[in-house]
DNA sequence: GTCTATATCCCGATAGAC
DNA sequence: GTCTATCGGGATATAGAC
């Protein structure tokens, strides 16, 4: 495959393939078809004969983010038993993503895409969702209503984590990535925990010693 | 003021104002000076007059974002004592803030504007810094190699509170506004618990029951 | 301080040839 | 399935008149 000429290619597959390389260098914002076609050799019309749009090639990605991420993030999962282990496994899977993945990342949690209109990205989105529901479930057992809450704050923990990585707040380089890992699976736990804490003596001030 | 005529008038206010009112309306991303500019009714090379380029804009607004931010999150701050409940407040008070002044929280948190280059926004987002130090270092007394981590976990689950309401995760209008606080609050709270908790027995599995 | 006019570059998307 | 060519739009920024 010369990468010059893909008349008989799979240009499906290296239009996404490129578009994940661009996003990664420039960021999506910056991203355009026209320049895909450029990297590629291809005339800026090509893509339009794989992809109804822009968005339909973004939407592309993120179905691959997905799945990357699960195929990532599952298998971590499963060497834990207690919920409250595997939530920080996935918290640190999440950061872990975020870190060597950039410009997946980027792409589900800054393009805010059309989800009716590409029904895919849910279903890529199940397994990992399901994994994390079924954590949530279990910790939350005899406190169904605080499910919710805990789901969210979790999530929130993650996500606020692998902010700050991918803005440099960490510093850069492996080094950082496992520092802001560790971090968001300690503050995971430190809410699971401390739920349970409060849930037990709920006006109690923290212990100022 | 005519609105059609900024001859002798302030521009460069007026600048400001109408980029907060873009920015609200469709992103950051989409801002440009020269939308800004037909909104005011002013030539597109009028800007350029006050700013030596878009960058130069939105720094001005990331510095009134700071302002505003300070303003309204101080005073709120200062009804506590407890340095773990003047935490949470700083969350409710972050929440309200993204939620209040959309446009602003995007400006500081989307635009990567260097900050080499603007000192003065530094300079707008010391107060905040300070509280919020003080905060965690006097939350952290006995265990300083602490202060840092706490000082990520509780920003990284307020920022990510934040995003989940803007994005709509906890639907629309002042209820969810409430609901976001609410968690994100919480969520403070149970992290500070949790890490006291977590000090005094660093390997108990969470109660199951 | 603001104007008009312009240079230069980018993009998405379509039509029609091969 | 890919090409060439093009339309119609957008942007930043500068030069020079008033």
């Amino acid at each position: 495959m010369t990468r010059r000429s893909y008349h008989h290619g799979d240009l499906r597959a290296a239009l996404v393939d490129t578009a994940i390389e661009l996003i990664g260098e420039r960021g999506v914002r910056n991203f355009s078809l026209a320049e895909a076609s450029r990297r590629l050799g291809v005339a800026v019309s090509a893509p339009y004969a794989h992809f109804a749009d822009r968005d339909a090639l973004l939407a592309a990605v993120t179905v691959q983010a997905f799945e990357t991420f699960a195929a990532e993030l599952l298998p971590r999962m499963d060497a834990h038993q207690d919920p409250a282990q595997r939530l920080a496994a996935m918290a640190r899977g999440y950061i872990r993503f975020a870190a060597s993945h950039r410009a997946l990342f980027e792409v589900v949690y800054q393009v805010g895409l059309d989800k009716a209109r590409f029904p895919e990205i849910a279903a890529a989105e199940q397994p990992i969702n399901d994994a994390f529901a079924a954590c949530v479930t279990a910790l939350s057992a005899g406190h169904p209503a605080e499910a919710d809450d805990l789901a969210t704050a979790v999530e929130a923990t993650a996500k606020g984590h692998a902010m700050f990585l991918l803005d440099g707040d960490f510093g850069s380089g492996p080094a950082a990535v496992d520092e802001a890992a560790d971090r968001a699976a300690g503050a995971t736990l430190a809410l699971i925990q401390g739920r349970q804490a409060l849930r037990r003596a709920p006006a109690t001030p923290p212990d100022p010693s």
